[in-house]
DNA sequence: TTAGGGCCTGACATCGATGCGAAGGTCAAC
DNA sequence: GTTGACCTTCGCATCGATGTCAGGCCCTAA
C-alpha cells in the first residue's frame, strides 16, 4: 500500500512513517516509481511503535526492542537483552519521576515556606 | 564585578550568566569599556534563579516570579499573581508526573504480560 | 494536453538550557 | 611594546519527535 493509506490506516502522518523509516524501525519497499510500497504487516509494525513512543521510549531503544516484540527471533537468544534494556528504561523513568516530584517539593516548599 | 568574577563566586558559567541576561533575569550594569557590571546582590540573584531552575521553572516563569522572590514590590499588589503562576505550575509538574508514571505503567505491562 | 492529487527528497523550525569557538577590544604587568 | 588574561558580540551545535514548505516527479481522468 502507498504511504497515504498507511498513513489514513493508523493515524501517524505520512512525514512520521518516513521518519521511522529513517529511525530504521519500519521498512519499506519501493514501487518502480520509486514510491514506498507497504506490506499489510505495517499497520501493525506501525501501531507497536506508536505504543512504543507513548510508552516513552525512544525511537534508538524501540529499534533494538521492536524485532523481539514483532516475534522475529533470527538468532535464538537475540531477545535476552531485553529484559535488560526495558529495565534500564524503567529504572531511568523511575528517576525521572524522583527528579520532577523533588522538583515539586521544592516548588510547593516556595510556596508555603515564605 | 565583573562576568568572571561572578561567575567564580556562583559557580555559573560566564554564557550561562549573560544568557540570563538575555531573557531579563538578571541585570549588569556597564563599564566605560563595556564590560559588565554586577553589584554585589547579583550574587544573591544568580542563587535564586539557579534554586528556581533547579526546581524546574523555565526562564520565562522565572521572568515572573522572580521580582516577587526578591522582595522588590513597586505596585502594592504585583506579587498576587505569583501564587496562581506557581500553582499553575505545580498542576502543570503533576501533569507530567503522572504521564510519566502511566508511560512507567504502560511499559511494565509490556514487561510482564507477554 | 492539462489539472489535480499522490508521492519523492531535502531543508528549516520548534523548545530551552547550555557548550564552544571565532574575531576582536581592554587593560595591567613586565 | 608585547604578552596574557580578561572581556565583548555573534553564531553554530545539541537533543527528538514532529510540522511545514519548496521544488519536482508520477499517474489518471477529463
Amino acid at each position: 500500500m502507498l504511504i497515504g493509506e498507511l498513513s489514513r490506516r493508523t493515524g501517524v502522518s505520512a512525514r512520521l512513517l518516513r521518519y521511522y523509516e529513517a529511525q530504521g524501525l519500519l521498512d519499506a519497499g519501493r514501487a518502480p516509481n520509486g514510491y514506498r510500497d507497504y506490506d499489510e504487516d505495517s499497520v501493525v509494525t506501525v501501531r507497536q511503535i506508536r505504543a512504543l513512543l507513548d510508552a516513552g521510549l525512544s525511537t534508538e531503544v524501540i529499534r533494538s526492542v521492536l524485532p523481539c516484540v514483532r516475534g522475529e527471533r533470527p538468532e535464538f537468544d537475540w531477545c535476552a537483552d531485553l529484559w535488560d534494556i526495558l529495565n534500564g528504561e524503567l529504572a531511568a523513568m523511575d528517576e525521572d519521576i524522583a527528579a520532577l516530584q523533588h522538583s515539586r517539593g521544592a516548588l510547593a516548599g516556595l510556596l508555603t515556606r515564605p
